[in-house]
DNA sequence: CCATGACAAATGTGATCACAAATGCAGATG
DNA sequence: CATCTGCATTTGTGATCACATTTGTCATGG
């Protein structure tokens, strides 16, 4: 049938398969997609308007960065991670994070701080108001924001191949526990950087990371 | 015109995008090819024997790994690294490898250690043979082999995506020193892993990872 | 000798198609 | 009622093409 093209604006944009990334990506990080949810290379293209190439590309990079999982049959889905996996990527969060929030100490002037415990608030709304997505978004923020000060592109670049590994499960995890008020680790992260302690930084936010992720043990 | 397709021999082989990402990755991992090298998508595709389409996608999933860099028009090429990022690298080798180590001590039998010790004789080998693709991938098993006994795959997942950033720069640096000699530092990791000592071990590891790296300084 | 501009070649992007394999489901069978 | 078989549908894979943009080259002008 070949029907004619439908000219685009032409304007210099971001290229179609970035921007499926980058959506898609969202959806996997900030868990607003269920674990062992199937998505195929012409539902994606479907849903933004592309076609089946761009969204192979877009696939094909988040597999890359494990924040989904090819079957043999070259399916595409959202990981579901064993018990194991689980408790070794909060290790690996455990082991990166202080080291992280270390680095950015000594640059974590009070304007920063300040962000963070706006970051919080926020964060702590969304715990208040049992909204899982808006909860693991604000609580990534409160945590990148104070990573961003390290300086350090690479760790953090692989740090958040870490949360998109966790994203849908994460999802499931705070749905499950229907926590209602805040974890008081964050504030010993905020006290920890006005005090300038760097042990008792490192210290709170390996609980941090620890805590959050251990109470699923089932 | 769609002229009659060229009949492939439909063994359920490994898909041709992996075959195409399999080939380019160990490339890149053990330095055969120079950091700022660019690849094509076309040339890709004649070298491997397939058409744009699987080429593009083991670009794609390389870069997402951070083994090859996409300029802002789309051009991939190798990483050219600066100063500050091999440091950067170099770290998180620092801090992952001796966590790894550390967990496989206590699966270390002896014949693992045996086996390590083959690797770093093949290893001494290429040194005196000035072969650096050689040197780096035998340096590369003999740290492998190791972690592998930690059980810890999504960690040494993560740190062979640094290894792949690695790779190019690795090259270059190991020819620029034209070390005649190996360095002491497997025979101590060696020695530590005999002894069971934990850290020692760490030490170990750790040295060997920011001498080897540290020495490009210029 | 270097900068500049025009033109040709090279290159990434996205759409479409053919095809084989996998999947899902209905109906038959035990 | 559970299991298997057969078929229609879905799905990933790879090739090919058109197109816009970028890159490289070479001649011209300062």
């Amino acid at each position: 049938m070949a029907v004619a093209l439908i000219r685009m604006p032409s304007q210099s944009e971001a290229p179609a398969h970035d921007r499926v990334y980058r959506g898609l990506r969202q959806l996997v990080m900030h868990g607003e997609l269920m674990p062992g949810q199937a998505l195929t290379l012409r539902g994606i293209g479907k849903q933004y308007g592309v076609s089946m190439t761009p969204a192979r590309e877009a696939l094909r990079r988040l597999t890359a960065e494990g924040a989904l999982t090819l079957s043999a049959s070259g399916r595409v889905t959202t990981p579901e991670l064993s018990n194991d996996r689980i408790e070794e990527l909060a290790q690996i969060r455990a082991l990166m994070e202080p080291e992280l929030a270390s680095r950015a100490l000594r640059r974590a002037h009070l304007a920063l701080i300040d962000r963070m415990e706006a970051i919080n608030d926020a964060n702590a709304r969304a715990i208040h108001r049992q909204d899982p997505v808006e909860y693991i978004r604000t609580n990534l923020e409160f945590h990148r924001t104070l990573y961003l000060r390290a300086q350090s592109p690479a760790m953090l670049g692989l740090l958040e191949t870490v949360w998109l590994q966790l994203g849908p499960t994460m999802r499931t995890l705070y749905t499950r526990l229907r926590r209602t008020t805040a974890p008081p680790h964050h504030r010993l992260i905020l006290e920890a950087l006005r005090a300038g302690d760097d042990a008792a930084l490192r210290l709170a936010l390996r609980t941090d990371v620890t805590q959050g992720l251990r109470h699923l043990q089932g």
